[in-house]
DNA sequence: CGCACTTTATAAAGCCCCTTTCCTAACCCC
DNA sequence: GGGGTTAGGAAAGGGGCTTTATAAAGTGCG
C-alpha cells in the first residue's frame, strides 16, 4: 500500500498512452495539455513508448507559423493483446491490436455439464489458439492475455477463489492456463475488466469517480475511485447484486432475499414481467437472452407490458442505482453488460427518472447515468486493458539490479 | 486530481505523527519500523515535527549494547487544537493538546427555534471562547479549529451547501465564523469527522479500508479507501442514511421510502421498539435520548421487549452492514456515534451474526466489525483532526513561490 | 584504562521523478 | 536569406526516498 513515485511515473504511462489511443494522430503539445504534465515529461515518455514499438511518429502537422509538431500514433502492428470472457455459458475471445481494435474473434459454448475447471480452460486454449491463427499473429507479438471469469478472484495467486455458477472453490486457474497458454497471463473478474474498459475507453475516461454498473444475468459495480480501480482488501469490492434492496423479498440463489439481483438481473426482469404479464407472449422461460430481446422489441413496440416491465424494471434499478450515487458520489455512472445494452434507452430513460425521484439532489446534481458506448464486448475489451497495463508496468521495473550489475562490471570488458 | 512527490511526503509525515501520538515516548527505529520508511526519511521527518515544536526529545533508551535510543514524544504544551461539533440540538466544543487529550469542553444547547445561521455561530462562538479560557491557553497556540456541520459541505469555499435539519441553502458559514473566531478553521461534515478520527486514533489505524458506521439521529457512513478518506466528486460520499433498504417501507424525512435512516436511526430505533411494545415503558415519544438510554437498561436487565426491538434494529443494521460490506470489502466497519455507544456490545453482537447471515462470505471473512474504541465525542475529535491535518499541510508549502524569488532576486543585493 | 565492538543518528551521495530554462531545429514570411 | 515563431531536446534544479559512510555514544573485556 506504500505510495512511490514510480507509481506516479506509472499513472502518467497510463495517461498518455490512453489519450493516444483515444485520439490516435496526436501531438506531444496535445497531449501536455490533456495529461497536465509538462511537455518535458510527455516527451520522455512518448520516447520510453516509442523505444517500446507501442506507438509510431507518423508525420508532422502544420503549427501556426513554426516548426511542425511532430505526430505520434499507435502502433497497431506493434502487439497484440487477448481478452477473454469466461461466462457461466460461453467463452469469449477477442484478440486486439494495440489500438485496441479487434482483429479476429472466437467463442466457444460452455454447456452446463462442462463445469469442469478442465474443461473450461480447455475451451479457453482452443479459443485463444484460434484467434492468433486467425490474426496471423506470431506468437511473441502477443504482449499478453487477460482473462476475466466470474466471482471472487485472487489475482496474486491466479486463483479463482470462488465462481458462484459452477461452485468453484480455490481453482489455481492461472496455473491449469499456464500448461496451454504461454503469454503472459492477467486474471480478474468481469466486473472490474468493464469497469477498466470504461476508464480506459469508455464513459469514464478522464473521471476520478464513476461506477459501472453491470447488469447481466448476475449483477455488480466496477468501482472506480480516486482515479483508480477499487478493489477492497481482498479483491472483491463491487458486490452489489447482493445488495439488499427489499428486506424480506424474493429468495436469491444465495440463499438471501430481496437482493438487487432477483429484481433488476437478467432472471428478476424476467420475474418482473412474468408477475405484469403472467401469459406475455415476450417471455421465454428458458431462455434470458430471448426474453431480453424480446422484451426490447416489445417496448419498441409500445406493447404495454413490455413497458410496465422495463418501467417496473427500472423502478428497481432507479432505486439501486441511487444508494450508489448516494453512497460514492461518482461524476458518472455506466450501466453496462449485455441487458443493459439491449434494453438501451428506454432503460436509461426511466432509471433516470426513477434515480432522480431516490437519489439526494445534491450528489444527483453532479452525476450523470448513460449507457456504456463501449460497442464490442466490455469485458474482453477490459481483460486485454490488464493485459495493456500489464505489459506496460513491467516496464518501470528495473531487471537485474544488484545481481546483473555485480556480473557486468565484472565481466563487462572496460569500454 | 493530480498526485505529486508532495503528497507522498504530506502522507509519510502524516503517518509519523500520527504513530508517535499513539505510541507517545518512541524511538526513530520504531517508527522507521512501523512506517516501513528508511530511517534517514524518519530522521528527517522527526526534525521537521521537532522544528515545528509539536514533538520534543525526552530522554533515552537502552539499546542492546550501543548508543542508546533518542526518544520523541508529543509536545502536549506545543499548541492546542479545537473540535467543533454542530449538531442538531447542541453544539459540542472541545479544546485539545497535541496528544489529543480533552483539556477543556463546553456545550451549547441549541433550541429548535435558533435555527438560523448566526445564532448557531454565536454558539459555536460563545463555546470556543469558553474553552480557551477554561484551558488558559494563549491564542497564538491554537493551530486551528475544526468545525463539523451536519449535511453536505463545500470545503473549498466554506459554506454549508445543505443542511437538513435547519434547512440550510449555501450558508457561508466559513465566512460567518471568521468574524468571531481569529484561528484558522476547517469545515467538513459528522460523517467525515468520525471517520478521520477512526483513521488517526481509532478502530482503523493502519488500515487501508474501512468503514465508518454512524448511528445517531441521522446515519451515515464515513469511508476510508485507499487509505485515505473517500469524499466522492462533491465531497458527499458517504449518505448511507438513504439508502433504500425496503422498497415502498416506511416514510423518511427525505420524502422516500424504506430508507436505512428510518430503520435504524434513531427515531428509527423508536418505531421498531414501538411496533414491538406500543405500550412499553421504555418509549419515551419525545426523547430520543431518553429512549435508546432505557432501551440499553432494558437489554441489560433482559426484559423482553426491549431485547426484541434491539434484535429486530440489528436485522435491519445487519443487513444494511453487509451491503457495505459487500459493496466496499473493507478490513473493518467500524460502529460510532451516540446509538452505538449507548446499546454496545448487545447491539454489536446481533449486528455480527445479522451481517453473517446477509453477506459474501469472502468479503466477510475479511471484514471484522467492531465498535468505536474512542471514549469521548468521535466528531469533535475528527473535527480537530481536520485542524491538525491542516498545520500539518501547511508545513509543506513552498511560502512566497515565484513573487518572493522574483521580488527578492531584484532587490537583493547581489551578495 | 584502553581498545574492539555495537548501535544510533546524521551527513553525503545516488537514484527517480517532475518542472523550468535554455538552446537548437525547422518552418513561415517578407 | 534573415527575423519571427513554434517544436523538441538537453541540462539544471528541486523534492523525495534509500543506501552508504561517518560521527557519536554506549558496553565489554583484557
Amino acid at each position: 500500500m506504500k505510495r512511490t513515485s514510480r507509481d506516479i511515473r506509472t499513472a502518467n504511462r497510463y495517461e498518455v498512452l490512453r489519450q493516444i489511443i483515444a485520439e490516435s494522430p496526436t501531438s506531444r503539445q496535445e497531449l501536455a495539455a490533456a495529461t497536465g504534465l509538462s511537455l518535458a515529461t510527455v516527451a520522455t515518455l512518448v520516447g520510453e513508448l516509442l523505444d517500446l514499438r507501442m506507438i509510431t511518429e507518423v508525420g508532422f502537422e502544420d503549427s501556426a507559423g513554426g516548426r511542425p509538431r511532430g505526430l505520434v500514433a499507435v502502433n497497431s502492428s506493434g502487439g497484440a493483446l487477448i481478452g477473454v470472457d469466461i461466462a457461466e455459458t460461453y467463452v469469449h475471445v477477442e484478440l486486439f491490436d494495440l489500438g485496441l481494435n479487434v482483429l479476429a474473434r472466437a467463442e466457444e459454448d460452455v454447456r452446463p455439464s462442462e463445469s469442469l475447471p478442465e474443461q473450461v480452460v480447455g475451451h479457453v486454449a482452443t479459443a485463444v489458439g484460434s484467434v492468433v491463427m486467425q490474426a496471423g499473429i506470431e506468437g511473441a507479438r502477443v504482449l499478453g492475455v487477460g482473462v476475466s471469469v466470474p466471482g471472487q478472484v485472487d489475482r496474486a495467486t491466479g486463483t479463482s477463489e470462488y465462481a458462484p455458477n459452477w461452485d468453484w472453490h480455490d481453482v489455481p486457474l492461472l496455473d491449469l492456463l499456464t500448461e496451454h497458454i504461454a503469454y503472459p497471463l492477467y486474471l480478474d473478474n468481469p466486473l472490474r475488466a468493464s469497469a477498466v474498459a470504461e476508464l480506459w475507453f469508455g464513459a469514464a475516461r478522464g473521471r476520478g469517480n464513476a461506477v459501472v454498473v453491470n447488469l447481466g444475468t448476475g449483477v455488480g459495480a466496477g468501482l472506480v475511485l480516486g482515479g483508480g480501480l477499487h478493489r477492497g482488501v481482498s479483491n472483491s469490492a463491487g458486490e452489489w447484486g447482493h445488495t439488499t434492496m427489499v428486506l424480506d423479498g424474493r429468495l436469491c440463489r444465495c440463499g438471501n432475499h430481496g437482493c438487487v439481483e432477483t429484481y433488476v438481473g437478467a432472471r428478476g426482469i424476467m420475474l418482473n414481467l412474468r408477475e405484469i404479464g403472467p401469459d406475455s407472449a415476450l417471455l421465454h422461460p428458458d431462455d434470458q437472452t430471448a426474453t431480453i430481446d424480446a422484451l426490447a422489441r416489445g417496448v419498441a413496440a409500445d406493447d404495454p407490458v413490455a413497458r410496465r416491465a422495463v418501467h417496473e424494471t427500472a423502478r428497481y434499478l432507479g432505486a439501486g442505482v441511487a444508494d450508489l450515487v448516494n453512497l460514492f458520489n461518482p461524476e458518472i455512472v455506466v450501466l453496462s453488460s449485455w441487458v443493459a445494452r439491449t434494453l438501451g434507452e428506454p432503460l436509461l430513460h426511466e432509471v433516470r427518472e426513477a434515480v432522480a425521484r431516490h437519489a439526494l439532489p445534491r450528489p444527483l446534481a453532479a452525476t450523470q447515468i448513460v449507457l456504456s458506448p463501449i460497442p464490442t464486448d466490455p469485458v474482453c475489451l477490459g481483460a486485454a486493458t490488464f493485459a495493456l497495463e500489464g505489459a506496460l508496468q513491467a516496464v518501470g521495473q528495473r531487471n537485474g539490479k544488484r545481481t546483473t550489475r555485480a556480473r557486468s562490471r565484472t565481466t563487462a570488458p572496460p569500454s
